[in-house]
DNA sequence: ATATAGGGTGAATTTTAGGTCACTTTGCTG
DNA sequence: CAGCAAAGTGACCTAAAATTCACCCTATAT
């Protein structure tokens, strides 16, 4: 029929696998949630395993593409409530988009799958979001907005607890609401201590 | 033969399930590295899940009992680098203690496998550590070592980082020393940004 | 010493899950 | 519109994995 069924495939196995795990999940389910019969699946992927291969470089694929260079770096806020601001938006997507969630979700479990999803969840989970702040931080203390310290350090000090706070909401939804006040919280004591 | 069997089930089960998963293991795997033959585990557990449920109530049990009461708080340093000591002794162990480690990655893996799972994660991965470094930074405050503020909050912020960079040594054990190093590193950060 | 229970064995059973295959349907393309 | 390739189907195969069971040790308590 459709020529998407392999997205869908993938997209399906993306929120199995994220919720059961790649080995407590089986072809049927995926299958069955995609509307096809099981062995249909082998007409798109020649095993399970290529499944997870395939999910894992479009997962790979997608961070680079939106995370990977220079260029989608955020612009620096030009004020300290403006970086609060900045976080909550992004903090808000991160955890409520739903597929950014099951990708975080997978990679939580299935980090040690292989080498290749060892790198992106360090990435995901650690190495990303601190360069990623790093870049914002160092501006703004060139704006003067911040004290001069080791924006590296402060990045990481700053997105760690943040990043943890998501972890909660991944793994409790039900906290969801408070997590994202204790972001706003914490993103305002940061601003506190290190702003000028 | 022996009458630890059931303890040694029980270990190489968590040796197994951290490295594996729950799924991914089974039961010959466990038993193989017992020593026993596959269907003598039967005569310790009524069936694979039953073991499951066993690990999560010791961990569970291995957590209150030393970590659960306020007994069991560490002493407060007198002073800032008493407070790096400390951390870096606790990072050092945590790190490298085998059966924790173990521990945190099954957790981490096993997550969503059931309610009680996530409550120890969380318990393990934020509030455990926080609490427990309330009242150490909290101490610290009342001797005016640090700076009077929010101690549940400097408790968060201090603690997150150190946790995210375990969380790096569990993935990407290579990474480990390095890791250490940024945890003093960030250690030190703290208590010249906190520190009177 | 022997009965007994708890621990251990190995073969058998059952279920589940990954994968194959021959065949049908369908959507294009010449 | 014929024909072909890609997508889908359902029966089947196979292997692995959980669990059962009848039976055998062996330590210990009477």
């Amino acid at each position: 029929m459709a020529k998407d069924t392999k997205e869908r495939i993938l997209s399906a196995a993306l929120e199995l696998f994220s919720r059961k795990g790649y080995e407590g999940t089986n072809i049927l389910e995926i299958t069955a949630s995609v509307g096809i019969v099981k062995s249909g699946i082998y007409k798109h992927f020649q095993s399970k395993e290529e499944i997870w291969d395939a999910l894992l470089n479009q997962m790979i694929a997608y961070y680079d593409e939106h995370f990977g260079s220079a260029e989608h770096l955020p612009p620096v806020p030009d004020s300290l409530d403006g970086l609060v601001a900045m976080t909550m938006r992004m903090a808000d997507f991160t955890i409520h988009d739903e597929k950014v969630m099951m990708t975080r979700k997978l990679l939580t479990i299935e980090q040690f799958h292989d080498e290749r999803a060892k790198k992106l969840a360090t990435k995901h989970f650690l190495t990303g979001l601190t360069e990623m702040f790093t870049h914002v931080i160092s501006g703004m203390m060139t704006q003067r907005l911040l004290k001069q310290d080791d924006p590296a350090m402060l990045a990481f000090a700053y997105t760690a607890p943040i990043s943890a706070l998501i972890h909660l909401c991944d793994r409790e939804p039900e906290k969801t609401e408070d997590a994202i006040r204790q972001i706003e919280a914490f993103s305002q004591h940061f601003v506190r201590i290190y702003g000028l």
